[in-house]
DNA sequence: TTGAAAGCGCTACCAG
DNA sequence: CTGGTAGCGCTTTCAA
């Protein structure tokens, strides 16, 4: 039975129902200091690979795990990071934060994730974040300015995904709606389409004003005047009402349709062929933009504009993370062209 | 000027970069003790109503907010939730992580999110939960049996969601996919459909599993016998990619193809109408699991069984609070009825 | 009701 | 390379 004894002590340990285990406990079980443990848990530490060895043999047996909540009181890093979406269920938030998540995950900081119901009631959000103590902020939702300020005064590492605040200096990825705008609509203009609709965002979307208003630019420089705009609200079913208030507003429908995002897109398409026994795209072209999974699908095969998701979750860590190293650095903005995806849900030249 | 200096020094105050608010400023600044301003933020702590105004007063003007970090240190709770989530991209999760999220952050907790791209690598993560001291943990991915006793030994309360551990007491919220199979299955049955193609999930997931196996069962207990089975992704391609397995594998097309989900549903229906010039559901019926948003869709109009995601997120958030209060209370699972939607992409009786 | 003091678990600095 | 010591910012006794 002597044998069993340090087994048995260990046991106890373990079982010591509620107690977590301490670098104390490590240290005290290995005849060695606390500071000792600490340091064999800090990567390019000064200690004998001798007392490694004892210690995260030690360690391990007891099964401890460094408590980061102390750690990131005393270093002031918290390795956390909060990330802010307005609306997760917008088909396109998904694969962003998968690969937010992913990518945070592999340079050692964990997400701390604040869904907000609308793009609006960020101030209790905010007030949680800053007592949490994140390194910084990725945030694809709207800030006011006054909720700007406060970043600044906080010295807290900011990037906007997908907002852009061309008056204000802040950090951003984004992807060009403008240009996207244009791209879209010149193809469907050379394609000898003469009258358009668009069906558009909430009031309170940045990018959705910014892809409608530079498509309806984009059609006035080139001429076209016969162009029906209504507002929608970024989902399938804004798709099939958006559809119903252009013909009512026009008369009849028009012989393409904008639409700001693939969901509405594809919304409009299911109203043409299902509610108003259109084809799509001989009776009336549809385009959108995002690029979302769906899109894709055989049923829709949407002519839109892409975005890079990967390169642009990619620009917004790297660059949230070269800030929290060093929060000096300049705000910047990265702009990535949209990819236009060639699909058959338009007539497009 | 001197009307300005107590303004002054609150601007000094907050400028003095880098370095945040304790509760000791706000101590100091209101000629308090330290433990006074700890106590005014703390809902139902005893503190006359003359201190509370005068504490407030100054923390807000020097934008203090309490270390929720710190409070941990000491409290031992967190306040902190870690969610996994197995895979993000399949379109059912984003609407049960809103959730999720929505209804902890109602109580208080803030989400701590964890996405695995697949099933498996839990391991890294789960150290990564342990180091941030979270005080419970909601986990839409399987976890192997060790990884199971390592929350029992912590204690840390641990709720899985639509995974069902049958020979394991854990907590759990499901969705009954065995009843919902049933009565897709008799339905199909019922309507005169007679050969049968099923489009499984991957083999490491259970309720892929449980779908598949209750599905065939109940074919083989109706006497059906035409049933030909293949492995799926849970993907909008494995969709397309089952039906033709499907059709290699029997010589032709079967009646009814019962497919894992819903998106494989869609990708399988895509395939038919535009690989295989086939009629959903004049053809070929169609089913799936699930009810997401695009299964609602007027392309797909999906026969389906739709999980009921409200009161199940509503479960494991009440049943994760209630073991993070008692820690005692006995494992329990909750089981769901799904919810038939009667869709057109089935003959169904 | 208030203030003083102890200490949560850890890292960082310092001698040795 | 190692051990001792001083805090990080807070909550929580305990006296007053």
């Amino acid at each position: 039975m002597v044998k069993n004894k340090s087994a048995q002590g260990q046991l106890d340990n373990s079982f010591q129902s509620g107690r977590v285990v301490t670098s104390y406990d490590v240290a005290r079980k290995a005849g060695v200091s606390q500071s000792a443990v600490s340091r064999c848990f800090k990567p390019g530490a000064s200690v004998s690979k001798k007392m490694r060895e004892k210690v995260m043999k030690v360690a391990t047996e007891l099964g401890y795990e460094p408590n980061a909540i102390a750690r990131s009181l005393i270093t002031k890093r918290s390795n956390l990071v909060a990330v802010i979406i307005s609306n997760l269920t917008n088909l396109y938030y998904p694969e962003v934060l998968a690969q937010l998540s992913q990518r945070l995950s592999d340079r050692g900081i964990r997400v701390l994730l604040f869904a907000l119901d609308t793009e609006s009631h960020a101030d209790q959000v905010l007030a949680q974040i800053w007592q949490y103590q994140v390194d910084g902020v990725i945030a694809a939702a709207k800030l006011t300015n006054d909720q700007l300020a406060e970043f600044e005064k906080r010295q807290k590492p900011l990037v906007f995904y997908n907002r852009f605040y061309s008056n204000q200096a802040v950090n951003a990825v984004c992807c060009d709606q403008a240009e996207g705008a244009y791209h879209l609509v010149k193809g469907l203009v050379a394609a000898g389409h003469q009258s358009f609709g668009i069906i558009g965002g909430p009031d309170d979307s940045v990018v959705g004003r910014e892809r409608t208003d530079a498509s309806a630019a984009c059609l006035s420089t080139m001429g076209t005047s016969d162009v029906t705009i209504v507002d929608g609200s970024f989902s399938y079913e804004c798709g099939g009402a958006g559809v119903e208030m252009i013909r009512e507003k026009r008369g009849s429908l028009p012989d393409a349709i904008i639409c700001v995002n693939d969901m509405t897109a594809i919304g409009a398409i299911d109203a043409l062929r299902y509610g108003h026994g259109k084809n799509v795209p001989e009776d009336v072209s549809v385009v959108g933009f995002d690029g979302v999974g769906p899109a894709t699908w055989a049923s829709f095969d949407l002519t839109t504009m892409r975005q890079p998701v990967g390169r642009m979750t990619e620009g917004a860590v790297e660059m949230l993370m070269e800030r929290m190293e060093n929060p000096d650095l300049p705000p910047e903005k990265r702009l990535f062209a949209g990819v236009f995806v060639d699909g058959t849900s338009a007539v497009f030249a």
